[in-house]
DNA sequence: CTCCTCACTTACTTTTTGGTAAGTACCCCA
DNA sequence: TGGGGTACTTACCAAAAAGTAAGTGAGGAG
């Protein structure tokens, strides 16, 4: 029991409010492959941010459910089916951490760092 | 020795770099702080910042001054006087951020969420 | 003389987070 | 019959982050 809790209880501001939601160290990732695919299911999520193990993907999809940034929908199948979508939170939240991307690449050319293999070949551009 | 380290090198996006910068309990907050007002020492901080404690503040001030966000100036007096404040990076971050404040407080308010007694009550607004 | 302030550092403990490996239950393909 | 795929859960473990408490060394207030 007792959810893998980061539920920290009164904060302090805003900033603070969105970033526990997104701290964990693939959300940005499934926030922006749910973006830039818009339905995806667990597996396909999977695939695409190489190296997640899979309790801390279920971990963190339901605890995004959970803070309603992500629908998710269960189809009553055979082979289990779950389909992952952004719900409005999400979507916006997305678009909230668009300049944060922009700052986070100007960094990255700033300082000369390496960046991995982009996650999601297909995505058009990454964040 | 050894930095406290969560360099973790290579990224996988922007958001990513951006996010590595600003995880950790404080440094948005301290971040914040040195907006508001422009130039401040360790202890004010400390005393602004309700609950931290003097190793963290520290240690995420070394850590914020290493990723270039802040600037640090030591006095040689006889009562040691450090004097912290935000280089242009660390004041497009903050900017970068102000998108991610909103979505935070529009969270805190669809969600109903308890907001503690605001850290620095001579602040303006807060993020 | 004693305590408080400044800006830290160090050692130690606890909490949180993430990783590994296995098990579940049923299906399809060869 | 054996292997792969579906979407998970569980138990156990390692690593990282944060908390606690004490020490430093000089100055100024009482």
């Amino acid at each position: 029991m007792t959810t893998p809790g980061r539920r920290t209880g009164p904060y302090i501001c805003g900033i603070d409010a969105a970033l526990d939601v997104v701290s964990g160290k693939w959300k940005g990732l499934v926030l922006w492959e749910l973006h830039s695919h818009g339905t995806r299911r667990f597996a396909e999520i999977r695939r695409a941010l190489h190296g997640v193990s899979e309790k801390m993907l279920t971990q963190h999809l339901r605890q995004m459910e959970e803070d309603g940034l992500i629908h998710r929908k269960v189809y009553a199948e055979v082979p289990p089916k779950v389909e992952y979508s952004l719900t409005e939170a999400g979507v916006s939240l997305n678009e909230a951490l668009l300049p944060l991307g922009d700052w986070g690449r100007e960094r990255l050319r700033r300082e000369g760092l390496t960046v991995k293999a982009a996650a999601t070949p297909t995505a058009s551009t990454t964040p």
